[in-house]
DNA sequence: CGCTCGTCAAGAGCAGTGCTCTCGTTTTTG
DNA sequence: CAAAAACGAGAGCACTGCTCTTGACGAGCG
């Protein structure tokens, strides 16, 4: 362990002390995140924050990253927990812990599943971590069908969804059938729009009992997957 | 006419000039739009524009009032131009009708259904106008109901569900199942996630084919509902 | 040990922002 | 016609992201 590495350690230290404030400003005054403001709090002057991140893109980055990688554990991690045959329940486990994830992080899930910032496009780092939780809930159709509890609708696609599913299934779920991996996308589409309405405030004045809503939400969309009661 | 009228009408087009001029703004510059820009553009120094509106947020309050009408101007005259027994070509049209006017308006549409602004509140002048969609979607389901082309689901709704879906059938569509309006409101939240993820990037590299994925999904929720192919 | 080089924080500064206030000018109103 | 209201311009304040320079400190090498 050479002298050098404690200079590359206070260093990571400031990495993650900045990005630590960073979201706590997050939370508060959303995503016109001030690099000032969070250079004040730490006690330093602006310029010396660009010695770790050479943009507030880069910082802005760095938090998506670390929220995918936070929301992919939550939802991996719910699925993992629950009893692997009860196709329902992990349904259900997913589709919870996503939206517990994103009520408990409303500024980072908006960072994420809002509206794009102008300017920013985001890096490729990020696209395999966006994916965790559509492969997931699609996963609980995939081990249905293997054990026989979920049956292969009988839609009939179009050629040209037919031809893009097929490529997603065969680098996520080879062999799984493209008339299952449309409803399930169908699901995951609607996940992230429940808990769009509801962080952004479509739901304030027409639902107030939101966990009944979403549970009934979803279990629409196992019904509508096949998924046995 | 009284004289006065003349400066009320050069004030009126005032007000549409800047609306439209910061319209373009929105289109390129995404919702963080430049006072001090749009008045350059007219030829104006930026406090001039206080004159015409508040504060930055009551132009993009304007702004925003404009998309809602104009989204739910698309959408009803989509369904208006349907035939009244097709409902599942109603259906179609009406989403289709809001897809078009948000890939046509991205910005705007950012600006209606993408993360809130932080310090922003939306007024309640909003709140009607955001209702249209919806209104109109479960609007073709009442009259499928009405005629008999559209049977009642059985689902058992969980007592708070069943309550707030009755409070809004109550306010809106006066005897019409709770069953059947969550099926509907279940036809809106994925309508809005389709086109936020579209729009949004989610689909990039996935899904080159995005009008017939639409149509696909959206027929997905038109089965769940129930609506006759 | 001493010297050099890379890293770091601080400060000044630039261009841009929303917003306020004041000051003449113009137009409407009583 | 005179008082009042509306208007545009300009200066100014506090703030932003970002760049550049300066000076200090510590690690590595001869």
């Amino acid at each position: 362990m050479p002298a050098s590495s404690i200079r590359a350690r206070v260093r990571a230290e400031m990495l993650d002390e900045i990005k630590a404030v960073a979201r706590r400003h997050l939370a508060t005054d959303g995503a016109n995140l001030s690099l000032r403001a969070v250079a004040r709090d730490m006690g330093m002057v602006s310029s010396a924050i660009y010695r770790y991140f050479p943009s507030r893109d880069d910082l802005l980055t760095a938090l998506i990253l670390e929220a995918y990688d936070a929301l992919g554990d939550a939802v991996e991690s719910a699925d993992a927990g629950a009893d692997r045959q009860d196709l329902r329940g992990r349904w259900h486990a997913v589709c919870r812990a996503a939206r517990d994830w994103a009520l408990a992080h409303p500024a980072e899930y908006a960072l994420l599943y809002g509206s794009p910032v102008p300017g920013y496009a985001a890096p490729d780092d990020t696209v395999l971590p966006a994916q965790r939780p559509p492969v997931t809930l699609v996963g609980i159709l995939r081990d249905g069908l293997a054990d026989g509890r979920l049956d292969v609708p009988a839609d009939d696609l179009p050629e040209p969804v037919h031809a893009d599913l097929a490529e997603i299934a065969a680098g996520f779920f080879p062999g799984l059938p493209e008339a299952l991996l449309a409803r399930g996308m169908a699901g995951w589409t609607q996940l992230f729009g429940l808990i769009s309405f509801e962080l952004f405030g479509r739901l304030d004045r027409a639902v107030p009992h939101r966990d009944a809503y979403f549970d009934h939400q979803t279990g629409l969309m196992a019904d509508l997957i096949g998924l046995p009661r």
